[in-house]
RNA sequence: GGGGAGGUUCCCGAGUGGCCAAAGGGAACAGACUGUAAAUCUGUCGGCUUAUGCCUUCGGAGGUUCGAAUCCUCCCCUCCCCA
């Protein structure tokens, strides 16, 4: 195990917040004397069917405690996924049905052993144990927190002052939650920053229940394809972890540098060291960044889908859009009888564009072209037997065999 | 229960009888520039075989009118205030 100061540099790496770092190093000391791993705990909701690259921030943190030798304990929060967690929310979220709740779980760990350990991951489900607590312990539990406490928080704040509802069971979400780390005796639990006030309930309860305050470590939210909003799915600028490998590369390298910056030092897997002299080398205008982006691009494609894919898709990558060549596989439809047919119905039909208005207008734009030739004609026409290549835009590519 | 505001094209949001396929912004797409970068600039952004044309769209259903997103009736939904 790797010095108590070795291990803290790795865990500072992209965290927004340690709550308390002199406590988290008299942890690490200890638990390098015993010869006893940390029991690292991160929760999560299984209210998201789909995992993208921000979820992974996390997991990517959990993996780093996990490799220094420490036990990471994902918790899946069905119990409290019931509930809903009103972080951030100005209304009540409706609360999931078991079943939902069970199939979210399920997708969540397919995807989770893509980065952590399995071997080396304690899963724990809530349920387990507040399926348990009884209405007395519920009561008990309760009272070791106060209302006052509670309206701290800014989300209910808002609400309350704004006399919105806020249901009695959404007080409960960060008891609960706190109440696990309560359960599972969590030496330090990760969170996102908006989950700062969850996660210090937990340090409250434990020491309300007589056991040593669990660190609290904080994770940026990672900001999406745009650079500046946090990724989400109804912003639309997420990169989905089962994104097939020639979009998620396309899409990571569509990023702007100081994203990709971002982007490595919450998702890479290379060395912190090794990250900083990459950065020194591009400022300095020995590395090119776009040859930064690429390593970047394929480690994740790599993690994701495998070695292969990436390659597969890095070279794909320079062959469309550096040499301007056309794909290796592009969809290929067959040809017809020897009739013509009108260009801007067969885009629509082959949906390389959403209507023949819309290929109408592309054309007219000079992003259509046919066998290596700009079309500039809105009428033209494709002769049946015959052999085409057609692309469209940069991106969109049809092969259109011969008879 | 009472009073008020509102539902517009992918999203936000203007439009209150014809000049409206509907301002503006965002997203998206295309072109230029590049490192497929990002940023920027330009253009497009309901559909229709080719259109000073036709069709569909402004919560839903009817109605008034030569003509409605705009007026009327009923219905559905959202939000706010009071109780």
């Amino acid at each position: 195990m790797p010095s108590a100061e070795e291990q803290l540099k790795t865990i500072r790496r992209g965290a927004v917040e340690i709550i308390d770092e002199k406590e988290l190093a008299a942890l690490l000391e200890k638990s390098i004397k015993t010869g006893k791993p940390l029991r690292v705990k991160a929760g999560f909701d299984p209210t998201a069917p789909d995992l993208h690259l921000g979820h992974t921030v996390l997991l990517q943190k959990m993996k780093q405690f996990q490799e220094l030798g420490h036990e990471a304990v994902f918790l899946i929060g069905d119990f409290t996924g019931m509930i809903g967690d009103p972080t951030g929310k100005s209304e009540t979220r409706r609360s999931l049905t078991e079943g939902e709740v069970r199939d979210n779980a399920r997708t969540y760990l397919d995807q989770v052993f893509k980065i952590l350990d399995k071997d080396k991951t304690t899963v724990v489900y809530n349920s387990e144990w507040m399926k348990r607590l009884t209405s007395a312990e519920m009561i008990e539990l309760s009272a070791r927190y106060t209302v006052a406490r509670m309206l701290e928080r800014d989300d209910f704040q808002k609400r309350f002052r704004g006399n919105l509802p806020i249901s009695i069971h959404e007080l409960l979400y960060p008891l609960i939650q706190g109440y696990d780390s309560v359960a599972l005796k969590a030496d330090v639990e990760l969170g996102g920053t908006d989950q700062k006030f969850n996660l210090l309930v937990g340090r409250d309860l434990q020491r309300a229940y007589g056991l040593p305050p669990q660190t609290v470590l904080t994770m940026p939210l990672l900001e999406g394809t745009d650079g500046v909003q946090k990724m989400s799915k109804s912003l639309g600028n997420t990169i989905g972890i089962s994104d097939p490998p020639k979009e998620m590369f396309g899409k990571v390298m569509s990023i702007s540098d100081d994203l990709m910056w971002r982007y490595y030092e919450l998702l890479s897997d290379v060395a912190t060291d090794e990250l900083a002299a990459l950065r020194r080398a591009t400022r300095a205008g020995d590395l090119n960044p776009k040859d930064a982006k690429v390593r970047l691009a394929k480690e994740l494609v790599a993690r994701y889908h495998s070695g292969q894919a990436a390659e597969t898709a890095a070279e794909e990558f320079d062959k469309v859009f550096k040499d301007k060549n056309v794909p290796d596989d592009m969809p290929t439809v067959k040809s017809w009888g020897p009739e013509p047919r009108w260009i801007c119905k067969f885009l629509a039909d082959n949906s390389l564009t959403d209507s023949s208005s819309a290929a109408r207008r592309l054309i007219q734009q000079g992003a259509v072209v046919v066998n290596g030739e700009k079309i500039a004609d809105v009428d033209f026409q494709l002769t049946g037997n015959r052999e085409y290549l057609i692309k469209v835009g940069k991106k969109r590519f049809l092969k259109i065999s011969g008879a």
